[in-house]
DNA sequence: TTCTCTTATGTAACCGGTTACATTTAACCA
DNA sequence: TGGTTAAATGTAACCGGTTACATAAGAGAA
């Protein structure tokens, strides 16, 4: 990388003083318009850009904030990725972006580096982080939040969407139509605590009314597959499949049509994301709608107001709900036929 | 943001000087081992990091390397900028990452604040950029490569794959399978040279024998059901579809699906990227598979050797292949019988 | 013991900005 | 015209590291 062009080569080429460019570059009101315009000239002339470590070091201000997401290769994060990056961007942030593949260790080692490159604050997603991580941030004083879950009563601010109650709505939608043998979908237990949030809301919202059993699986296509075959292979006649992601609803698709099982006549599917393609599979898949763009507005908006005004992080609870398509049919409940449902 | 530990903080807790300090830091090996330990006892004490920017100010050097993708929501894209960064972070980089929507503008406004955050090299998809984002990097020397594309003769290396063979490969392919009228299904040629030259590629590959139609669509879903219906209402009698993205082949199979249509007993599919799940869908689909994991990877070496060690940057043609399953199958030709097709 | 040669450590300049404070210049009014 | 005040500009310290060079300490050899 050349040596480029510094302040005091402006200052030089221009005659006026260091303290006077700087407030050329920065925008300062108390300068007069003639020097200005001789020092734009300048700037432009020797292609002068301020260095910006030099300028980090001395306002202790970085403008950029780090993000450490699971993974990008869930359209869901990646539209959240996207939505961080573009706000940042308006406002002259800069995104730092690390991926810890779900390894509390991982996210750790990529926090040290993120911070030595100078971020000033973090967005973490969900709230299981490794003590010395929060520590590290709370010795320092760097905020820091937790997104795509929402939980009031932490004492970190969590801006998302409720994982449990999201979970217990699709269940109880569900049971509204009719089925009340469901079988959910979802990926790993063990490194998330929104797919174990939401299976304690698909199990509370049970309540011993219907059967709802769970089969755990990758969070992949291939994954919702498979979880189709064990779904079979238990005999039990379960009219609709809850998938805790779209991505896990693709699968469920291929294998019931493999299988010659038709949705949603045969059997009920719904999902979780409301991915851009879920409107377009076929059947359109029922699934609940996760503000993801919102989220990495709001998360991003949030923190750089905290950066730049000190305002305080507010816990935010993003609206998320049930898109309603043909992938899922009201059917009439198989045991008995009690008279509420002949009424209608 | 609080004030944290400098340097001769850790000097002074010690009584040895700051260059000593500085050397344990950096693991320089003329240290007394018993200095070095009481170093690093009272760095741990202190909760000592060392202040990124002002080593970044007095090195010259910022470890942070920047991305410029036109979307991240095409798992393409995803795997690719996941491969860089793990890569990076392997060598103790770091990634910025700026999304640019296939814009040239924005490009070149993203580019200017990730240069201001101290990005020491640049990656940029295909060869289509502003001048003026050109000329920024020369004027200042600093390293940059053109990813998904290769293009032997380009003054900027080029790391990446042949988007205009492959495509004609996919092409040859396909007639090799008896195939003679084939559409050609592709996101919008406006803003990606990629598209263009797969495009010029397929052409090129006909050279008369085939019938070879293009249909540009919105690159999602949404856009390969719409492509479906277009070729539907050609009432010609297509026998093989090859999308330029596995996303829109996956618009396509559901289209198809729609109309009654099987694949691959009434018409070929094929696609190109190979996603994850392209081995999952029903017919497993015949594609393309394009080495965005490798490309991410190669990519991220060769700028760091760059940059530590000076090395020249070699254009590098990543391969690809045909990765061939049931969504494509032979067929006789159907204009007439030559004899070749009967002694099979 | 003294001299030489490593090896370990210290001193201070420098990187390129920002900014408090000092100083100069301009503007206004009596 | 001189005095008061506001506006424009300059000076220099500081941010927290790195590193060339100087110096001090220790290890051998004579």
């Amino acid at each position: 990388m050349k040596k480029v062009g510094s302040i005091r080569d402006v200052a030089r080429e221009t005659g006026l003083s260091i303290a006077t460019v700087s407030r050329v570059v920065n925008g300062a009101k108390n300068v007069k318009p003639s020097t200005r315009d001789k020092i734009l000239a300048a700037c432009k002339k020797l292609d002068y850009v301020p260095n910006p470590a030099a300028r980090t070091l001395s306002t202790n201000r970085s403008k950029t904030i780090a993000a450490i997401i699971p993974t990008i290769e869930h359209s869901v994060f990646a539209k959240y990725v996207a939505a961080i990056e573009q706000t940042l961007a308006d406002w002259d942030y800069s995104l730092v972006l690390a991926i810890s593949n779900a390894d509390l260790q991982e996210e750790l080692k990529a926090a040290r580096q993120l911070l030595g490159m100078g971020a000033e604050a973090f967005i973490l997603s969900g709230s299981e982080h490794s003590q010395d991580l929060l520590d590290m941030f709370d010795r320092r004083s760097v905020p820091y939040v937790f997104t795509s879950i929402w939980e009031p009563g932490s004492s970190i601010p969590t801006i998302g969407y409720d994982n449990h109650g999201l979970a217990a709505q699709a269940v109880e939608f569900l049971a509204s139509k009719g089925h009340e043998k469901i079988a959910v979908v979802h990926g790993p237990l063990h490194n998330s605590d929104r797919t174990r949030s939401r299976r304690e809301g698909a199990k509370l919202a049970n309540e011993g009314r219907l059967t709802v059993e769970f089969f755990e699986t990758e969070l992949n296509v291939k994954g919702g597959k498979q979880a189709v075959q064990a779904i079979l292979a238990t005999n039990i006649q379960y009219t609709a499949i809850l998938c805790f992601s779209d991505v896990l609803a693709l699968g469920t698709y291929f294998s019931l049509h493999e299988a010659g099982i038709n949705i949603p006549n045969d059997i009920s599917v719904m999902g979780f994301d409301n991915l851009d393609w879920s409107a377009h599979v076929v059947p359109p898949l029922t699934t609940i709608d996760l503000p993801a763009q919102k989220m990495g507005e709001e998360v991003a908006k949030q923190l750089m107001e905290n950066l730049e005004a000190d305002k305080r992080i507010t816990p935010t609870l993003l609206p998320a709900e049930i898109v309603k398509r043909s992938s899922v049919r009201a059917i009439a409940p198989t045991a008995d036929i009690s008279p509420e449902n002949i009424a209608h």
